[in-house]
DNA sequence: GCCAACGTTGGC
DNA sequence: GCCAACGTTGGC
């Protein structure tokens, strides 16, 4: 089981929405980047993800988990794009700001703030843990 | 809205 | 294979 984190802008795709598609799930296309596309590849079903808001709000607002492995990405013809499918679990009840995490001593190695511009990025459990534990939210779905 | 950081592209 | 130019992202 990994965990990661996935990166959106909400004007774009907001948690409301991926909340709207339920179990079923979406795509998570328009990757164009190659370390976010091979971290799509390592995913397997079942691992779980945070949903993080950038531009506007700046927090990760949710908790999704994978539904489907790297398949093309439908969006383009172009065949090195490939992404997952997730879905989303719950919601984070106290959203955890990209503020906190940078002034909590345990996140400083986050890729999140190491390497801001990743869109899917991998998490470590001792991170995810803490984060979940910041926004009031059972680790464990 | 600005700009730094980063990734990608393409000429050589 | 290098590197300058360019485009994009995302924090501020």
């Amino acid at each position: 089981m990994a965990y990661w984190l996935f990166k959106s802008e909400p004007s774009t795709w907001s948690w409301e929405m991926q909340k709207k598609k339920g179990d079923a799930g979406q795509e998570w296309d328009g990757v164009r980047n190659y370390q976010a596309r091979n971290n799509m590849r390592e995913m397997k079903i079942g691992d779980l993800g945070f949903f993080y808001h950038s531009q506007e709000t700046r927090d990760v607002v949710g908790i999704v988990e994978v539904c489907a492995l790297a398949h093309p990405d439908s969006t383009t013809d172009d065949e090195r794009w490939e992404c997952v499918d997730i879905k989303a679990v719950r919601d984070v009840p106290d959203p955890v700001t990209l503020d906190a995490i940078k002034k909590n001593p345990k996140l400083a190695e986050m890729v999140l703030v190491k390497n801001s511009r990743l869109s899917v990025q991998p998490v470590k459990p001792d991170e995810w843990a803490e984060i979940c534990r910041m926004g009031g939210v059972s680790p464990v779905p």
